[in-house]
DNA sequence: TTTGAGGAGTCTTT
DNA sequence: GAGGCGTG
DNA sequence: AACACGCCTAGACTCCTCA
């Protein structure tokens, strides 16, 4: 259980690439003129660096016809004058010349980043985020990248796991393979921005033009070496990026309601076997809807379910939301002509757990956003004056964990996964981050081996996992106690993608939980988070609570008036149920809150 | 011409 | 994806 | 009631734009 220290702390990594990135590639970049000095040489462009008034008495200067108009016809008034021809000079742009020379002192000092300089500051940026802890969404918007705050502000400060890194493969053949990579990404990042701001239209129009590049870029040769990649590397290719893409346009096709051509897409996806294989129950499940809902097929529906369920990367939910589907068709009498075709479907069955109804107050909303509810709340303040209860606003799972502490259960937490995957970390720590396994870690920033998401995370670390599945599962409270406080005290606080060391209050509260939970049941939880934590990560229940008194425990999946269980949650309560828990779905009611006033 | 709503950009904390 | 919450 | 869609995702604050 004990971690290998690493001769030399993360700290001491760390600051030399800060070094690198801070000082001596910024001013190498500057000293390659990352700033231009030339002058603002382009009217519109120094017409679009002017604020607002600042245009508005140019254009009064120019005596252009109306001074207030908006920003986009005032440019082309400038535009057009500046076309016109002097009466004092036979220069042809000579009015030009004096607008943007005014528009210059308007404007002031000016400075212009140059755009190739920039790229390779942006592209440098790129692939030092490629596998990084703070792998956040946009590394790269607007087609240049941005220095995201995160990581110039955090990454001084954050203390990362000790490992060992290897780089055995190589990812990219080459600088221009590299460079179509980074190009994909900024697309992809455009595209998801688009997305994001609801431009369908812009979206679309990214989306088709992305297909068209893609097409050609298919047959390139490096593309041969990328499908050699395993899969944890293979996301770093441009062929996963665009593959990325098209999926994004299946969502586009189907706002805008276009959607044979998104079944069409989807199958397309469907039919290769290269790039975001984590992604194709997602795909088989929408194109199964597509084709059920829209398209009206029942005969192409069943179809796809049947195909889907064969297909071995179709997992947890998406594989559940096709059984299902599947399951409603056989017992719809719209679907009597298929009745033989649908027999032999191989359907899922998922027990059923048990329900229980509370009340809570409505608060009424304010805006958007989570409900919020009223409860009593009885532990006065510091032995108060106002013994009287006060009345506190909270959410759906604090009223249930209220709840649930009147039932006797002292100890609660609302984490969804989170509970178990810190439980995880913490009991597996040595395994995730272990040697021997090439091309996981490939920096010292890593806050997870590469692989953690993907099947060969189990496969790779088989003999590793069986054995301390094995162990755990025999282990007594004492020993639960005794490894999590080794790994908790050599490592607490460093940032590792599956704990959030605040999820528990303190060591102490960790180990109570683990040893309510038991060897067994945490051994039978984490088999399945082992295998496939990429699809097993959703879907846990929203609240544990347990009785520190007698040990018992429960895991409650809090359903607010307008919520329904998803697949996911009903396969994982199914699960923990068979493994040996106390499991209930929580739903709360409204109860009379017409109109309640606060004091 | 004034005003106000909404947008865009920036910073947080070492 | 993830999940809640509101509409159609 | 069952099924789909749609929207959102930090928060504060300032400055800018436009109707």
């Amino acid at each position: 259980m004990h971690p290998k220290s690493h001769p030399e702390g993360p700290r001491n990594l760390l600051s030399p690439i800060f070094e690198f990135l801070s000082i001596h590639l910024w001013t190498h970049l500057s000293n390659l003129s990352l700033f231009s000095d030339s002058e603002l040489q382009d009217l519109s462009e120094a017409l679009d660096s002017l604020y607002g008034p600042e245009r508005k008495s140019l254009a009064k200067a120019f005596h252009l016809r109306n001074p207030n108009a908006p920003k986009q016809q005032l440019l082309e008034e400038f535009l057009r004058l500046a076309k016109q021809r002097s009466f004092f000079s036979p220069n042809q742009a000579a009015v030009g010349g004096a607008i943007l020379k005014r528009a210059k002192e308007l404007a002031g000092t000016c400075v212009r980043v140059c755009k190739g300089p920039r790229g390779v500051f942006s592209r440098v940026l790129l692939l030092f985020s490629l596998s990084d802890a703070t792998e956040d969404e946009e590394a790269g918007s607007g087609g240049q990248g941005q220095l995201s705050t995160i990581l110039l502000v955090n990454m001084r400060r954050i203390v990362f796991p000790s490992y060992t890194v290897c780089r055995k493969t190589q990812i990219f053949q080459d600088r221009d393979d590299f460079i179509r990579y980074s190009s994909a990404v900024y697309l992809s990042n455009d595209v998801s921005t688009a997305l994001a701001l609801r431009n369908w239209k812009e979206g679309f129009n990214l989306y088709t033009g992305a297909k068209v590049v893609w097409k050609e870029l298919e047959n390139h040769p490096s593309l041969r070496h990328h499908a050699t990649l395993p899969e944890y590397l293979r996301r770093f290719t441009v062929g996963w990026v665009y593959t990325r893409i098209l999926s994004h346009g299946v969502e586009i096709l189907q706002r805008l309601r276009m959607y044979e051509e998104a079944v069409a897409q989807l199958q397309e996806l469907l039919a290769q076997q290269v790039y975001c294989m984590d992604s194709r129950g997602r795909w088989w499940d929408r194109l199964a809807l597509n084709l059920h809902q829209h398209l009206k097929d029942p005969e192409k529906t069943i179809e796809c379910i049947r195909n889907g369920l064969q297909d071995p990367f179709v997992r947890t939910g998406h594989r559940l939301s096709l059984s299902q589907r599947g399951q409603k068709m056989r017992e719809s009498p719209s679907c009597k002509a298929f009745r033989s075709i649908l027999q032999d479907l191989p359907l899922l069955q998922v027990e059923d757990v048990a329900h229980v109804t509370i009340k809570g107050k409505l608060c009424p909303q304010t805006g958007i956003g989570r409900s919020v509810f009223l409860m009593e709340d009885f532990q006065m303040e510091d032995r108060g004056e106002d013994l009287e209860p006060s009345t506190v606003m909270c959410s759906v799972e604090e009223l249930a964990l209220a709840h649930y502490k009147q039932e006797g259960f002292d100890q609660g937490i609302h984490g969804e996964g989170s509970t178990f995957t810190t439980l995880f970390g913490l009991l597996m720590w040595d395994i995730i981050f272990m040697d021997g396994i090439p091309d996981v870690f490939r920096n010292p920033f890593q806050a997870f081996p590469l692989d953690l998401y993907t099947d060969s995370f189990y496969e790779n670390r088989r003999e590793a996992l069986e054995s301390r599945l094995e162990l755990l599962r025999e282990a007594s409270a004492k020993t639960l106690r005794s490894w999590i406080e080794d790994v908790w005290s050599a490592q607490e606080g460093k940032a590792s993608a599956l704990l959030g060391w605040e999820r528990f209050s303190s060591l102490h509260q960790a180990q109570s939980l683990a040893c309510c939970f038991g060897g067994p049941f945490l051994s039978g939880v984490f088999r399945r988070l082992s295998k496939d934590l990429r699809h097993s990560r959703g879907g846990l229940p929203d609240l544990v609570v347990w009785r520190t008194e007698d040990g018992q425990y429960k895991v409650v999946e809090v359903k607010g008036p307008n919520d329904r269980l998803s697949h996911k949650q009903m396969l994982w309560l199914a699960e923990l149920q068979e493994l040996g828990a106390a499991v209930e779905v929580c739903h709360v009611v409204a109860e009379g809150a017409k109109s309640l006033h606060l004091n």
